[in-house]
RNA sequence: CGGGCCGUAGUAUACCGGUAGUACGCAUGCUUUGGGAGCAUGUAGACUGGGUUCAAUUCCCAGCGGCCCGACCA
């Protein structure tokens, strides 16, 4: 991607009014605007690393076993009704049309997959079922904050599991913990996130969250350093051990939960009358389960984690693009050079945004460049050139170095 | 939803009951090119509605919007 066509422009000053890190530097750096509270648009660079987040969470669920599908947003009050959310759930957003008939948008999707499991589940034979989709979520944030971390409108992928026992079903879950630590490893917050245990809802007593330690979090966590486990402020008092080792030696910590899973009760299974005939010929409830991740919360989360005074620093995995090529010289002998490896880069597969632009500075150059926070910068320059090298830096080190272009091309 | 703070060019800000100023940006020209460059000339602004007043961007009220704290949050 040439610089001279990326849009938007970076901004040197960010919003007055956002306190957040994840929302001033996506917002400065141009990855993000926003519409209103908790609403986004993604632009190109945000887009990218949005669909890398995506890409990485669809790996891992098809990995496990998941089918992809998409379900709607628009949802009628019916399916509401009959689990009775439409009276008790406080975000959802009610919607009328001209004919003055109510829907939903979607904050969730149990109401609609239930039903119509319900149409295809007869026997034991049907289950397992492992489906998900990665879908925008409407939730009526009384207060929405924090840039991307609690939105009214975002993406989320939703997983749900449908088993014909409970030994199933937790064997299942078990698994997907694991493949829930693999996805925030590989989104660059392994270090920083906890598998935590939690209240519940309005179905199940307890749930498990995976909570990234950050300032700018909005939960507290009391973090065992030992089994690297961690139990939601909210239900600390009647949880005051380590669910692993039994001590209760904790750690305090701010945090924001990327990533909440949760064992159902029959709720759903009975609301919606989701029954299978057993090996025994009885007539049984499916037993369930539901895994979540927010995308757009889990971005924000990655740069509360990864940034410093310049900008962001984007974990390689879901960086926008791996190699930000800088041109400090306009002349032609030097821009052939610049040019030829931006194009030698493209052929290699390697994702590179090239800073073409012959009206910037090199400071204003540098300066964007720590502020977008591609991984590994490469400048092309007089001083370069002469001694027929690139210069090569990470975004997450002080010190830069001359290699030579065969070695960049296996070094990254 | 309760509390607090705040709405002035694209962005960040200043002042003011009587002609709204600065910086960045943007445009044009020249110079410049290893850390958000220099000079010159331009460009562009008071959230909405009501009230007070000879006069309101300024004071008052309401609405709308934003951020922060709290409550809420399958």
């Amino acid at each position: 991607m040439l610089q001279s066509k990326l849009f938007p422009k970076t901004q040197k000053q960010a919003p007055r009014d956002e306190i957040s890190a994840n929302a001033q530097l996506l917002i400065r750096a141009g990855f993000i605007d926003k519409l209103m509270a908790g609403v986004y648009t993604f632009l190109p660079l945000g887009f990218r690393v949005l669909k890398k987040i995506e890409n990485i969470i669809r790996e891992e669920m098809v990995g496990a076993g998941g089918q992809e599908i998409l379900m709607p947003a628009l949802q009628p009050k019916e399916n509401w009704d009959k689990t009775g959310r439409w009276e008790t759930m406080n975000d959802l957003y009610r919607i009328k049309d001209a004919r003055d008939k109510e829907f939903a948008l979607g904050p969730t999707h149990e109401e609609i997959i239930f039903p119509f499991l319900k149409k295809t589940i007869s026997s034991y034979k049907d289950l397992p079922v492992y489906v998900f989709q990665i879908q925008n979520k409407f939730r009526m944030e009384l207060r929405a904050k924090s840039g991307l971390l609690r939105g009214r409108e975002f993406l989320m992928k939703d997983f749900y599991s449908f088993h014909a026992n409970e030994n199933d079903r937790d064997r299942y879950y078990d698994l997907m913990i694991d493949i829930y630590k693999r996805v925030f490893a590989r989104a660059g917050v392994g270090k920083e996130t906890y598998f935590t245990f939690a209240p519940g809802g309005t179905f199940s007593k307890y749930s498990d969250e995976f909570q990234t330690v950050t300032e700018a979090g909005e939960d507290v966590v009391h973090i065992c350093d030992k089994c690297r486990k961690a139990i939601n402020n909210e239900i600390f008092r009647e949880q005051r051990k380590c669910p692993q080792c039994g001590k209760s030696d904790f750690r305090k910590e701010k945090a924001i939960e990327v990533g909440n899973i949760f064992k159902l009760k029959n709720k759903f299974a009975e609301d919606f009358d989701l029954k299978f005939k057993d090996k025994d010929g009885h007539e049984k409830f499916v037993i369930t389960a539901c895994y979540g991740i927010g995308l757009g919360r889990l971005m924000g989360a990655v740069v509360e984690v990864n940034h410093d005074d310049k900008g962001i620093i984007w974990p390689e995995a879901v960086a926008p693009f791996r190699i930000h090529l800088l041109l400090l010289n306009n002349e032609l002998r030097i821009k052939n050079k610049a040019d030829e490896l931006y194009k030698d880069l493209q052929k290699a597969k390697i994702e590179v945004l090239y800073d073409d632009r012959d009206d910037v500075s090199a400071g204003e150059k540098f300066a964007e460049a720590d502020l977008i926070g591609i991984p590994y910068r490469v400048v092309v320059s007089e001083k370069t050139a002469a001694q027929n090298k690139l210069e090569i830096k990470k975004r997450n080190e002080a010190k830069a170095r001359l290699i030579t272009k065969k070695e960049l091309l296996k070094y990254v």
